[in-house]
DNA sequence: CTATATGTTACACAAACTGTAACATATAAA
DNA sequence: TTTATATGTTACAGTTTGTGTAACATATAG
């Protein structure tokens, strides 16, 4: 699925812009720090600004900043923004047109289902910022100061 | 994804082959009823012959046997039989490779996360058995004996 | 031996994703 | 006003992935 690196894309460049806050970041030197293409960037950072969770602006030394404290920042909002159609939309609509009745009722159980699972999912997102995502990924992360490099 | 289709159809056909327990059906009778291709019924069913939830009887009169009561049945074999990659399997390993030390350290702790929600997933999906599936499309299901048709 | 079933492989067609480029638009500064 | 540089959006070729179907080898009951 695509929804993944959509959203550890954008996490890569929030963390990024987390860390060098206030300053604003084109496109380009985000790119150059995450490796990530910077026209793809821009589509993310594009969508995450209309949520404001990121302020744009034009124009020489523009760029991006994040608009909100990381802690008031959550995984949830983030995925919408990003990703249009949902992990779990999985294609059962799709085959709920001419079926019988009891493959048609299969259909209905399974849309059902995946709905809740869908829900939970996103739910769990919702308690999930990114102040604890940097919090995380500073502990366990093989940086500098550390014994074995 | 492709979860999805397989996980309902390989429901769909063993709903049929519930209802008309013990008598063999052979794919081509079960594809008849449900509209599934033969060809992609006979993959599916093979996959769960291997897990013994069918049983299966090759040459003339012979097809395939629900193995087992319904309420022993449940989905989360069904889908990890016929499902190789999970469904949340989600490629962030294949990004793990000549990252940067925050990008990489983004990977790991998405493949976690995602590794938590599939096992959450799996555990919701070994308390729902055939039977309980039986049970909730025969209650909803637009059949006959039902007011207004 | 024959008819009929499963089990497996292969393949053409369609759909989706990826990475990248290109260009229109906006804006700050000279 | 002009210029340099940024975002926002669209397009597109290349690759991967999924789908639907056919074909054939294998096994088995009669």
């Amino acid at each position: 699925m695509s929804a993944s690196t959509k959203l550890s894309n954008s996490t890569k460049a929030l963390c990024f812009l987390a860390t060098n806050r206030p300053d604003p970041q084109s496109s380009a030197t985000i790119s150059r720090h995450t490796g990530i293409n910077a026209s793809k960037l821009r589509r993310l950072l594009s969508d995450l600004a209309k949520i404001d969770v990121v302020t744009t602006s034009k124009g020489a030394a523009g760029g991006y900043i994040l608009a909100r404290d990381p802690a008031d920042i959550h995984l949830q909002e983030i995925y919408c923004a990003v990703e249009d159609r949902k992990a779990f939309h999985l294609d059962v609509a799709a085959l709920a047109n001419g079926e019988t009745g009891e493959g048609a009722a299969v259909n209905r159980y399974f849309l059902e289902l995946f709905a809740e699972i869908q829900v939970e999912i996103e739910e769990k997102m919702r308690h999930l910022t990114l102040a604890s995502i940097l919090e995380s990924i500073s502990a366990d992360a093989p940086s500098p100061s550390l014994p074995g490099a």
